[in-house]
DNA sequence: CATCTGACATAAC
DNA sequence: GGTTATGCCAGAT
């Protein structure tokens, strides 16, 4: 496949969210300042095609829900995968969020 | 070239 | 707290 530019700059922004954190969508795209929130989606759902391994169980929407588990294996895979890590989810939502959130921004503070 | 769809976001209702 | 509308942009058809 073609190798975009904001593709890669999306997983490789994936691939920095600390574990333990969870980013969004809207976080990632306004970070890059590459195309829209819908980028970040559609590079995760690719993500599986890339050769480097990508979090993507990380990146949650603007809510802190889980939409992109249906993507995976295992619908619940995602959210096990972020307890595993210490991420609390519940009801396909992650708990306190506002506290586990991680915006890009932060790698250059 | 026209439309639809999507692991989204935001505002308005 | 849903639903609707709009912006966003790459793929698929």
């Amino acid at each position: 496949m073609k190798r975009p530019h904001y593709f890669e700059q999306v997983l490789e922004t994936a691939r920095l969210i600390p574990e333990g954190r969870v980013s969004t969508y809207g976080a990632i795209a306004d970070f890059l300042a590459l195309g829209s929130a819908r980028m970040v989606g559609w590079a995760m759902k690719n993500s599986f095609n890339s050769e480097e391994l990508v979090p993507a169980h990380r990146v949650v929407n603007g809510k802190g829900e889980l939409s992109g588990r249906n993507a995976f294996e295992h619908p619940d895979l995602m959210a096990e995968l972020l307890i595993s890590e210490g991420v609390e989810v519940k009801n396909n939502k992650v708990v306190r969020f506002s506290e586990v959130f991680w915006h890009p921004r932060e790698m250059y503070e």
